[in-house]
Parts: C-alpha cells; sequence; structure tokens
RNA sequence: GGCGAGGUAGCAAAGUGGUAAUGCACUGGUCUGCAAAACCGGUAUGCGCGGGUUCAAUUCCCGCCCUCGCCUCCA
C-alpha cells in the first residue's frame, strides 16, 4: 500500500514512491537551538515522524535528514547574552532539543548535521552561484543571491512580483541595515559579513570574514547527504517563504538537479485562537506540561489527533481527554495480553489484521485522526473475552502495528498503582474502608464523597480497596 | 492588497453525491449496600450564511460572513 501525500509544489496529492526505487530520501528543516522548542515546534517534528514511521510500517526505507541550525543571528546573540562559547551555547540546547524527541518517541533522523560544521560546504555554494552569475558579492563583504536571475522563484510560495508588495508587510525586517548594500529588496543573504556585535563568531571567505546566511544552510546539507535531487523536503507551514523558496533557489541554480521532487508542510498549532509564539507569550514546552503533570506521551498524542494540514486547537485540558484515550488503548491492550498475548510482541509478527481500515485511512495523505477513528472502531467492536486465541493475537498485533506507525507508547494503567497516594488521602481511605466493614453506609458515602472533592476515587473489591485519581 | 488554511455535537476532530467516524465530557440501564471498573444504550433531522446544479448536497458550483497563517530570516 503506497502512502499519498499532498504535495505544496504541485497542490495535489502523489503517491511516494522513491526516486531510486530503494530508499525515500528526505530532508526536514531542524530547530534552532537558542532555547527550548515548544509543542508547536514539535507538531512539526511528529508529523515527520509519522510519516517516515508509516513509510517503515509500509515495508520502504528511508533516509531522513534533519539539520541543527546552531549559527544564525540568534544563536550568536544569545550565547553571547549567556556570556558563553556559541558551541557551548549550542550543545546545551541541542542535548535539551534531543531529550525531549526522545520523550516524545520522534526516532532519531539518521543524519543531523550541524551547520556550523558545514561552513566550507556553504562556501562551496556560494562560490559556485557566483561563478554562475546567481549571486555577487556587495562591498561591505556580503554575499546575496539574486533573485532576478531565478525565473522560476516564486514557484512554490505563489508569490510573485515582490517588489509591488513590499511595503504591506509590517514587518521592520526589511529595514534592518543588513539590507542597505543589496541590488534589489528581494535579494537574500547567503553570506553575511562580519559584524562588531558578532564576537568571535565569525569564519573567513573569500569575501572576507562573516557567516553563513540561514538559508543556505539546508542547501548544502541536502545537497551533501541526500545529492543533488530527492524525494520529500518538510518542514513547518511557515517556512515556504522565504525559506523553502530560497532553498530551491540556491539549489537549482548551483547543481544540475531539481532539488526536492515533494513538499511536506505541516500547519501551525494553535492556542488561545492563533499561532503559538515567542513574542505572544502563549507557548508551551514539553518541560511546562511536564511540571503540570503531564507525560511527553500525552503530549505527542494531541499534537497527532488533528491532521497536519489543518491548524490544530491546543487547550491544556486536551491533555486530560488524550490521557483517557492512552488508557482505553491500554486497557485494550492488557485485556489481549490476559489472552496470552505478549507483552510486547515481535516485531516481525506485526501486521495490521484487523486494523487495516485504519492502516489504509493512515496511507491516505496521513490520516492520523481518522485513523484514531478507526483504530477505536476496531476496538469497540472486538471484545477480547470472547474472541478465539487466533483473533486475540492478531488483534494483538494489528493494534501494536498501527501504535508503531503513529508511534504511541501505551502508557502503564493507572489502576496498576502508578500514582502515590498521599498519606492524607490514604488515612481518609482506610477511615471509610472500616466504615464500610462496619456497615455504616452513611459515614462510608460520606467519606467517599470527601474523597471525591479532593479528586481521589475508592476502588473496591471483595478483598479490599483501591486509591485512584479521578 | 496578494497567496494559503479553516468554519461539523459541550470540547477536540474525521468523513462522504445517497442521508453524519472517533476520543473526551455528559447521560440511561445492568452490576454494586452506594460507588468504581466492565458491558449494553443515548446525546448534531444537522455539518458558517444565502442561492444554484441534482432524483439526492454537509459533500459540487456561485456569492457572502467569520477565524487563522504567510507576504524576508518564525515549525
Amino acid at each position: 500500500m503506497a502512502l499519498t501525500l499532498h504535495d505544496t509544489l504541485t497542490r495535489e496529492s502523489h503517491p511516494i514512491q522513491p526516486l531510486d526505487g530503494k530508499t525515500l530520501r528526505f530532508y526536514c528543516c531542524g530547530p534552532t537551538v537558542y532555547g527550548p522548542a515548544h509543542i508547536g515546534n514539535f507538531r512539526t517534528f511528529v508529523a515527520q515522524d509519522v510519516f517516515r514511521r508509516v513509510l517503515e510500517m509500509g515495508g520502504l526505507p528511508t533516509l531522513h535528514v534533519r539539520n541543527l541550525t546552531d549559527v544564525d543571528d540568534k544563536t550568536i546573540r544569545d550565547s553571547q547574552k549567556a556570556g558563553q562559547s556559541l558551541t557551548d551555547f549550542t550543545r546545551f540546547w541541542t542535548e535539551k532539543f534531543h531529550a525531549d524527541c526522545a520523550a516524545l518517541n520522534l526516532l532519531p533522523p539518521h543524519v543531523e548535521p550541524s551547520a556550523v560544521e558545514h561552513i566550507p560546504h556553504q562556501i562551496r555554494m556560494i562560490e559556485t552561484l557566483i561563478q554562475r552569475g546567481h549571486a555577487y558579492a556587495a562591498p561591505d563583504g556580503s554575499v546575496y543571491f539574486k533573485v532576478s536571475s531565478y525565473a522560476d522563484y516564486g514557484r512554490l510560495s505563489h508569490l510573485e512580483d515582490r517588489e509591488l508588495k513590499l511595503g504591506a508587510s509590517t514587518s521592520a525586517g526589511a529595514m534592518d541595515s543588513d539590507e542597505y548594500t543589496k541590488d534589489s529588496l528581494a535579494d537574500f543573504a547567503l553570506w553575511k559579513a562580519r559584524r562588531a556585535e558578532d564576537g568571535p563568531n565569525y569564519w573567513p571567505s573569500p569575501w572576507g570574514e562573516g557567516r553563513p546566511g540561514w538559508h543556505l544552510e539546508c542547501s548544502a546539507m541536502a545537497l551533501e547527504y541526500l545529492g543533488e535531487e530527492f524525494d520529500v523536503h518538510s518542514g513547518g507551514i511557515d517556512l515556504i517563504f522565504p525559506h523553502h523558496e530560497n532553498e530551491i533557489a540556491q539549489s537549482c541554480c548551483s547543481t544540475h538537479g531539481k532539488f526536492a521532487h515533494h513538499w511536506f508542510h505541516v500547519t501551525h498549532l494553535m492556542v488561545d485562537g492563533g499561532k503559538m509564539s515567542k513574542s505572544l507569550g502563549n507557548l508551551y514546552t514539553i518541560e511546562d506540561l511536564q511540571k503540570r503533570g503531564y507525560h511527553p506521551s500525552e503530549v505527542r498524542y494531541v499534537l497527532i489527533s488533528g491532521h497536519y494540514s489543518a491548524p490544530l486547537s491546543f487547550t491544556v485540558h486536551s491533555l486530560d481527554s488524550a490521557r483517557q484515550a492512552l488508557q482505553k488503548l491500554a486497557k485494550f491492550d492488557k485485556a489481549l495480553q490476559d489472552r496470552g498475548c505478549p507483552a510486547v510482541p515481535a516485531r516481525a509478527d506485526l501486521a495490521p489484521g484487523p486494523f487495516t481500515d485504519a492502516w489504509e485511512t493512515l496511507n491516505h495523505d496521513l490520516n492520523v485522526p481518522g485513523a484514531l477513528g478507526a483504530i477505536f472502531g476496531t476496538i469497540n467492536k472486538t471484545k477480547p473475552a470472547t474472541i478465539s486465541a487466533d483473533e486475540a493475537i492478531a488483534a494483538h498485533r494489528g493494534l501494536h502495528f498501527m501504535l508503531e506507525a503513529i508511534g504511541v507508547k501505551l502508557p502503564p494503567l493507572i489502576e496498576e498503582g502508578s500514582v502515590e497516594v498521599p498519606a492524607d488521602i490514604a488515612e481518609l481511605a482506610e477511615k471509610r474502608w472500616q466504615a464500610k466493614q462496619s456497615k455504616d453506609w452513611a459515614a462510608s458515602d460520606a467519606l467517599r464523597k470527601e474523597l471525591e472533592a479532593l479528586g481521589w476515587i475508592i476502588k473496591d473489591s471483595k478483598e479490599g480497596y483501591t486509591v485512584i485519581p479521578k
């Protein structure tokens, strides 16, 4: 079964088939490591992770490249502010990013190149662009890409004649002092001349000391690890313009290839009805949510619960909903284990089985929410206690096939003593048990209500009771 | 102004030219001293608004309203 995926460039869905017939090669724009990534950033990385998992579960090997932007205005500025070397500063945030990725059950990319370690590659690309007449050095030592030299500029974003529209934007960027030496406002920097405020962060180049522009690193590293043409390029929807447009221009003008054949863009996570952003202060990190008692697996579940192409409304409450949904999955798994299924089925045994409709839905433009609906549909009509042993095994393997495809790890069941009960709650619960034993129903019920008001539920059995959070 | 996405039950969110998945929440029943869990059932005559095409539209077409994103370095 081939995955079909919408392509930003053609605005149509296409089956995903590897250009080389063997391995699906794709590039994802990675994080700028100058602070903690927020869950909006992670929506994109999670969607890319699902993309990769679906291909691999479908039997297609992948080559996944995702860069680290560890040299740019923000990393340089904030490392200096922190009094650290750029290397130490970006290493710290890279490690934090990796920890968050692991917590979210993201598969590590096969290659994770660092921009600062590929400056020679970027310089080589600039030299080629200058030789071919697509770039020029300005008097101050910066180098710019000449947008007018590339006829197809704007094809991805459908933004053309951009200069005519300048002024419509409220951004102050265009007036930045950086931009003074450009021939045209549309031109963008390939190499930025050293500035005093960059401190020790500059590198030698044929045009003087400086550092690479942001857009260039992705073109250079994609070329290095994926070649002149590769299958899919992905990122957040806001990168379409100018970042991806610029990448296309740089790559197509410096090589003989067509660069990425398919563009996969993920729409933003919405919070408070708008885009989550640092400047608006409505930004959540994984750590923020962990402090509020949520597990990253619950965050992942929320992030995949909307289709990647549509805005997804995030609320803290949605994490509670995710927790219950995950419990439902875990309970189904437990019921199948009670029928003799292994805790973790062998990967080689995984097959969609009774979850085939969910698998088909997932392969239709990565429809995770639709697939989740189909998964629960199958669960609701599959009664572990009454089906045959073979059916139980098939259901178990199918469930785990789907969980692997969407990257969901089952949580421990809440009833299994995974939550610590505070001493005062335990004491109240014991008092209620005593009241119940002496058949003092009034006192027993009063204590139950009291505990419930405190957020705890008593679950009685013949031998005793357990206390679980509400 | 240009380009793009979206408006489906309390919340979230799929979907389709043939009469609305799923999760959470809520709720009725069985069970239980009462609960919980489990199981059985219920909860949008309706899919932003107004027209049109059609035997049939939430799904196609036209117009309109609203929300959101991008328009130079934001996933």
